[in-house]
DNA sequence: TTGAAAGCGCTAACAC
DNA sequence: GTGTTAGCGCTTTCAA
């Protein structure tokens, strides 16, 4: 007979066979059905118990229509952006009873589309932080609902909740212009720059500084790795290309923070020598010195924003309505306020 | 023929159907299976994408054997303390292609009970930073694979992974000795001294003190709520009561930031008049100003370290031995290190 | 209170 | 290249 040696799991046939019922009635004690008898459950239950029993999800989920688990990917836990973005996107999750599966890729070319290819197979639908075309359109195409986060200014083909980057830059400059700056650089991510078909991104620098009658300069503009330690980087390379700068605009706060540090331990005076500005608003831009001004954005409200858009996706998605992209619901724009603090 | 209205999920036989083949044949299309004619793939492809079909999970899942769902359960991704070990996680668990299911329970008893019964129903494995006592065991004894992160002093009934706050405290107060302090105060973390059935942690402070022969006041132990403004309310207490004590020891570095800040606020001069040792060394200490001495763990390792424990469990659960707890792993140990900085 | 039958949606094995 | 037959492990009828 079948009993030794197999790697196999433990069913709930063989706890049934074991227990000396049927496998509905072990189910029935299993669910803590009411009608059982209480010594049956026991004699059950201890039984499960001693083979290490563990009721299969699959099997459950099969045949119960219910749980949805969403598929959320981010760039990077350790920048505290995200973190933000999470909470919303958990608590909105939790409310809807929904499961919430991280993934994170570091904002890797390669790692994206393998991200991608995951999500589509595992999630019952998917709010992603993604750079990559191809990875965004396979998402989008594969009929998983999905709700980009973006601050591209450029359109993509899924539906979006979109933070207004190039209002936000608009308001850094307004902001510092009026404090007297005229010589402003710009410290931009580089993987989003590097990113991406179209090129947008790379001229709103120069759009904005012409806007506002400023000059720009080849090397005013520096592209820093998302981190602290970016910003330095960027930082040293601005004061060594452009000592003539007085103000730097960052494409983050994270990035901001290590520029304004190196300036400072290069000697400088902030805000008097050069003043800088952020982006995102983190809890970390208040507990520096000088705290940094930044153009704040609800991180909690985006995460919470994308959630409520897929769960309309979910429910709009009537039978024959496929295609992935072509959805009714509008992109929402989360727009950004400016904290005006000790850095200008 | 049944047509019309109904709510159903579209299956595989739908597709079949539309297509004019048999169900297997759509799999292999669906799945880039070679043995099938490219005409008939796109056919199926197609009615497919026009139908919004997508595969069940659920039923994929029981036919292969395969995909590990982790379970990760973390007070709140805004203290980053968790994203820092979340990050250890996530990698440990990509390496063995395990996904990762987060959960917040702010660290609220009753979320923290009806978290556990989620994670058990719908996890392979579960990796969980928790206080109350019931959720531990009720996991436990659930038969799930189950790490605890934890960083008390009382054994748990759980395969732990464990901070040594003890030492760390004692590391803390030797350094603040050397330095000449003797009236040290502490601010602990209330969820936690206010949960658990045992009551070693609220001795530690004492026995430390005692240890290092310096005086114990009542009321130079304060809770504070875990965060910044906590750390700054129990900071204000301990001025109105205390304001003989020269430092101030807390359970960790948002803690400590706060209770920093709002002396440095009330006019206190840093390190000068008032020293601050935090706990945890986040990247974040070396920001704020003074930057922020503290006993720093290495928490990517603790949550890798938790991960290829649950994975040993995993490994060794042979057929017969459940019960949960009695597990031949030891417990993993994660020691702290202290970073001496400006607020000492 | 318990058991037997049916089926959730899919893929692996084997036919054809 | 394509269809048929079996299940995967569970819960939901329905009978006993």
């Amino acid at each position: 007979m079948a009993t030794t040696n197999r790697p196999r799991r433990v069913t709930i046939d063989d706890v049934a066979r074991a227990a000396g019922v049927s496998r509905q009635t072990v189910s029935r004690a299993i669910n803590d059905k009411p009608e059982i008898d209480p010594a049956t459950r026991q004699r059950i239950l201890a039984a499960a118990q001693r083979m290490g029993y563990r009721p299969s999800r699959f099997a459950r989920g099969m045949v119960r229509q219910s749980t949805t688990t969403l598929g959320l990917v981010i760039a990077d836990v350790l920048n505290p952006f995200f973190p933000e973005v999470v909470a919303g996107v958990l608590e909105a999750a939790d409310a809807r009873g929904w499961h919430v599966a991280v993934y994170t890729t570091a904002s890797r070319i390669a790692r994206e589309q393998e991200v991608a290819e995951t999500v589509i197979d595992h999630a019952d639908a998917c709010v992603a932080f993604l750079l990559d075309d191809a990875a965004i359109a396979r998402i989008a195409s594969s009929g998983l609902p999905f709700v980009l986060l973006g601050n591209e200014d450029r359109p993509v083909q899924a539906p979006t909740v979109r933070i207004d980057f190039g209002s936000g830059i608009r308001q850094a400059f307004a902001h510092l212009v009026s404090r007297g700056h005229r010589r402003i650089a710009m410290i931009d991510d580089r993987a989003r720059a590097e990113s991406g078909t179209n090129d947008v991104r790379s001229t709103l620098f120069t759009e904005v500084a012409a806007e506002f009658d400023l000059p720009v300069e080849p090397g005013w503009r520096q592209l820093a790795d998302n981190s602290v330690a970016g910003g330095a980087d960027a930082m040293e390379r601005l004061l060594t290309t452009a000592p003539e700068i007085t103000a730097v605009v960052s494409y983050n706060d994270m990035i901001a923070i290590g520029a304004m540090r190196h300036a400072l331990a290069r000697g400088h005076a902030v805000p008097a020598d050069l003043a800088f500005v952020g982006f995102d608003g983190l809890a970390l831009g208040e507990l520096v010195d000088p705290p940094l001004t930044t153009l704040a954005i609800d991180k909690h409200r985006l995460g919470r924003a994308a959630v409520e858009q897929v769960a309309d996706q979910m429910a709009g998605t009537t039978g024959g309505s496929a295609g992935g992209s072509a959805n009714g619901t509008p992109d929402t724009v989360i727009r950004t306020e400016l904290v005006v603090r000790g850095s200008t």
